[in-house]
DNA sequence: CGGTTCGTTGAGATCGGTCAACTCAAGTGG
DNA sequence: CCACTTGAGTTGACCGATCTCAACGAACCG
């Protein structure tokens, strides 16, 4: 586990610019009180799948994914976390993805038994505990409803939720590889490649450079995500 | 919302044969004492997509699928519940499935208000609601594994689980048609079929007739489940 | 017996995967 | 400053798994 501690300090408020509102949580607040501040350079990972679930995290700045390796070699992206997003909360005492940071990473993060405690106390974040995961139950509903449809839906399902989370402009910064988006939609890089440049030439998006994407015709994308 | 509801009773211990030995739970014990029965004909709706989320549900004999229908009629599948499992908890206050019964099927059911009303006097029913959402979650990650995979290995898996769940052995009779089976994994009807003839072929399994099913190779099945 | 639902099988079309070449941008070091 | 390398992304040709369309078989039920 490499990891670069650039400062571990018991508190400080999270300035606006890492930390975007998220839904006002005590958990979120517990945590970013609590937590320990640490930084992780491109691709390191913050914990291995299998490892002992010691830790919540709470992403302050860049993009992290979680990923599983299959036996056959094939990567599968178990999600894109962007700032302000809890991850690393698991039932079991292992997990299941591993962590990795897209770019230089923020993280802050707590002891599970700590949060764990706390919600034996106030059940209120106990609740907050059960929502958090019913959300990321949610998520992964969706992502089953984009993985029986065509590479053009699933590309178009991808576009409008990144363009959601990033803020909801018609402008995203791709923070990930197409290999990444590739293993995360379930199709090949080329397959990935092919369908953004369709989609550009149908006018639908516009695509400045390989990261940048601008949604032009959410209409159309709105229609293929069904 | 077609129903019949056969007696509807404050209590009585569910007797063995209906519901299988669940995870010791308080939660489950508390829906089985404050529940309601109710029972359903085949192919009755138990509750529908974007219904108020007013009630959960445990199954005592037979099978329920959620599903979904998309603006284009494809289906999908959110999953089959057996009896003993739990269904229609959800974090928001409309239901993103419709659950309807697969055969012959009778239920308890308590106001979800009662729940979390429940959970918040009770930390450790609080807990269990986290970890039934928290399990949900792990299979629906499971799913997205099998529908990144060829055919084979979807059908694989899905056996597999479904002989898991059903009890470990070797032989399961299968509660749902080829077409559930085609939608929970992404796939068509005739790719079902297909495949499965091909197994039989391979002597990976046996078809005795079309809805039973007996697992010969689980070393095979386990390796194509990768 | 006819109708209906469910499942199987076949032939051809299509979407996405595989393999391979090429472009482009960003270092790196002489 | 320029060759060289490297990683990311694009594009093309070909192939195969899965879908589509269609016919057929089996079980069930009035």
């Amino acid at each position: 586990m490499t990891m670069h501690v650039s400062h571990i300090r018991p508190a400080t408020p999270v300035p606006a610019h890492e930390a975007p509102p998220v839904a006002g949580s005590e958990l979120a607040e517990a945590i970013a009180l609590m937590g320990a501040r640490m930084s992780f350079p491109r691709n390191a990972e913050i914990y291995g799948e299998g490892e002992p679930t010691d830790f919540v995290y709470q992403l302050l700045s860049g993009t992290v994914r979680t990923s599983k390796i299959l036996v056959d070699g094939r990567r599968q992206i178990g999600g894109f976390y962007l700032p302000g997003d809890l991850f690393g909360l698991e039932l079991s005492d292992e997990h299941a993805f591993s962590a990795e940071a897209i770019g230089e990473v923020t993280v802050v993060f707590v002891r599970r038994s700590a949060v764990l405690a706390l919600a034996d106390r106030d059940g209120c974040v106990a609740r907050q505990l059960w929502t958090a995961t019913a959300r990321e139950l949610t998520q992964a509903q969706n992502r089953l409803l984009l993985l029986i449809k065509s590479a053009q839906e699933r590309l178009a399902g991808f576009l409008l939720q990144m363009a959601d989370r990033a803020g909801g402009g018609d402008a995203i910064e791709l923070p990930m590889t197409r290999q990444d988006i590739a293993d995360y939609l379930g199709l090949t890089i080329e397959t990935v490649s092919r369908t953004l440049t369709a989609l550009a030439e149908d006018a639908v998006i516009e695509l400045p450079s390989a990261r940048r994407i601008c949604l032009r015709d959410r209409e159309t994308l709105e229609f293929l995500n069904g």
